[in-house]
DNA sequence: GCGATGTTACTCGGATACTAACTGTCCGAGTAAGCCAGG
DNA sequence: CCTGGCTTACTCGGACAGTTAGTATCCGAGTAACATCGC
């Protein structure tokens, strides 16, 4: 489907009310994000466990248990979080179709699988681009700008629902 | 999977072998094309199809018809032939998750809807840089690149295996 | 000799499997904080 | 007091179902070049 899956934009998302919390606030679990962007729970649970195997985030177990940033959210880009999530895949998978040319008959035509595949070259270069292009915004960067879009009161309220989501549990 | 599908990949380099085809030599069909490279016939006949579609290519039908290139190789570039081929898609779906924060209960919370998301932002820019890329790269570039990098012998070898395989039908 | 007919090799387009990946759900296990009773 | 067990709310991890997109195959229809046959 699309190259960067809805289980990145849920982490994002949810990676944005991490940075910059206040010390008053406990570090926020799976459940209180998932239901303040009204995301899948269980999903978002397996995207987290992600961002932790990657060394994004750090997690405490038990009641009071959550997750917060494992290091400063300006050291956190966008590229980190795509690889952490979808893993490092490509946008092309050569397939090595030079190698199958038919007028070299059986014998296993020695040049054609040396060196790399132009068409390949052209896609991978491509993904460099790409990838630059993500690995230039940080978590610190994105946050700003998307707080500077928001109503001021907002960012208010959503940590009083964090907070009396932890105080009044269910 | 892939971003880039390997109907692009197919069509990419079938595409290499209609540029600069010598005068004595037919259009070559997709059963030429598909026996040539190896890849499934049926389903490069669909991959054609999409490029006479999009203007790529045109096709001349019944016996001894086949395809040729509709403009010059300098004008095609890859983007052109992945669109085509892929079709305009985007790396990235944005689900809107900004309107279901649910610290706005019920009402439909107009700013979060208005603008764009940042999020998507930073992905469509990045998808930018990836067509960008793609479109730097004309056919006849490409070809020029591809053929250096084979042995000299190889091109006439292709040229007398279509030739033949149009003399000597079965 | 010449026109009608048939054959062949194409493209065109729809229908249909098969497979893999993404998305989402369910459930059991381990872990730590807080509470509570029993010594 | 205080120590041990219980409850609770988390994370962890595997298993699995539903859906979708990509890949591939099959078949019928239309088209044009060419050969063949009958007049």
């Amino acid at each position: 489907m699309t190259h960067i899956s809805t289980g990145v934009e849920y982490g994002l998302h949810c990676l944005l009310y991490l940075v910059n919390l206040p010390k008053g606030i406990s570090n926020p679990s799976v459940r209180d994000l998932a239901e303040l962007q009204g995301v899948p729970i269980e999903y978002l649970a397996k995207v987290f466990n992600k961002l932790r195997k990657a060394g994004l985030v750090n997690a405490t177990e038990g009641v009071s248990g959550g997750y917060r940033l494992a290091r400063p959210s300006e050291n956190i880009t966008v590229l980190d979080v795509v690889r952490a999530i979808d893993g490092q895949k490509g946008i092309f998978d050569c397939k090595n179709i030079r190698g199958r040319c038919a007028v070299f008959i059986g014998q296993s035509s020695a040049w054609a699988s040396q060196g790399t595949c132009k068409i390949s070259s052209i896609m991978y270069e491509a993904q460099t681009r790409l990838e630059e292009s993500l690995a230039m915004h940080t978590l610190a960067h994105l946050t700003y700008q998307v707080i500077a879009s928001e109503p001021v009161e907002h960012q208010d309220s959503v940590m009083t629902w964090l907070q009396r989501r932890r105080q009044y549990r269910h």
